[in-house]
DNA sequence: CCTTTTATTTGACAATTATCAAATCAACCG
DNA sequence: CGGTTGATTTGATAATTGTCAAATAAAAGG
């Protein structure tokens, strides 16, 4: 719970009367490892905060699994297009360890952003941020080699490596399996 | 004037109260082809929307500019980063050809957003909107051929080949000028 | 209309990465 | 511990795209 307040304390300083608004709206969950907590052609309902452990969001394409993201602790992470448009999602999202994960429903934080000022105004600031942090990832992808990407991904977040198997760190960065293994021996 | 009037109420019903408060926050300018709306390591300060002409995104590379967005009439565009995050600019924007843009300044934005709750409702949405198309286009980059991207681009905007270099479009794109030029004579 | 400049196409080659196949390594279960 | 399964590495080859260089086409200015 403390490090749900402290992630959303650090994008938007919430008066107390806010955060006692929106804290009992949070839903908790201890998931086991390989837990889906959203399924493909589910719509998503929820915005996930990890509070350890972690998850992936990963699709089908081509009879392939593709990684979209990894989130591991203290991270917020959702299916952007289904979570706002209300439609099916193409994506799924797993547990890759066991995992204690909050949630806010779509309908609760649209009526606490609707009946609060404040909170629409954090709603806006985290999209500002997964905004900002969807146009680096574009610019990395677009314009990074794969070496690079990976050189960051491990010098950020070095633990997950260890704790991600390589085929979902994979195609999280957009390349084969066989290609990633390539660019780690080659170091 | 119309045109934003429409592409604001859009996003988000505003009330006549809400509407009469943001218009006048809006600047106008008519530009000529190749005026910089935002020269690199400035902080951007707005964000605009182009009724009619058309605008690039762009910034340097190893030497080589890549166009990072186009604009064509009626649609919002700004420097995401720069103007979110207060920081200079890495990218460009320049009018492609003589252009009507209007603007609105971050200041006035802000102000008009924590005063308003209807009009930081707005602002959300946009961003909603921007971030769902951030992730549509990082999905595209990905995941399609070069090809696919092409073919989708003037499906939906099939003016564009006509009134944008092809240089722009490549790099749009994520590809090179010459392979550009591959894929339409392959067609 | 001709000249100059810019935009686009084409060609040859190199580099990067994907694909397919097989080998090795590691983890887990009885 | 031995065996089975899944994860990772390695190898050989093919496909895609980038790079550099040149040719052609189109646009702009006098």
């Amino acid at each position: 719970m403390e490090s749900l307040v402290n992630a959303l304390l650090r994008i938007h300083p919430l008066t107390d009367k806010a955060l006692q608004t929106i804290l009992p709206a949070w839903q908790h969950w201890e998931v086991q490892k390989d837990h889906l907590l959203l399924r493909e052609h589910q719509v998503s309902d929820y915005i996930y905060f990890i509070h350890t452990g972690a998850a992936r969001i990963f699709y089908q394409k081509s009879g392939k699994e593709i990684t979209e993201w990894i989130a591991l602790d203290k991270q917020f992470f959702l299916s952007i297009t289904s979570f706002f448009e209300r439609t099916p999602s193409h994506l799924s999202i797993q547990a890759l360890e066991p995992a204690s994960v909050s949630g806010i429903h779509h309908n609760d934080l649209m009526k606490l952003a609707a009946g609060h000022h404040e909170i629409e105004t954090l709603l806006r600031k985290m999209l500002t941020l997964s905004l900002i942090l969807s146009q680096r990832r574009m610019d990395s992808i677009q314009f990074e080699t794969s070496q690079q990407r990976y050189e960051k991904l491990i010098t950020e977040y070095p633990e997950i490596i260890k704790r991600v198997p390589l085929t979902y760190i994979a195609s999280f960065l957009g390349i084969t399996l066989e290609t990633l293994s390539r660019i780690r021996s080659a170091r």
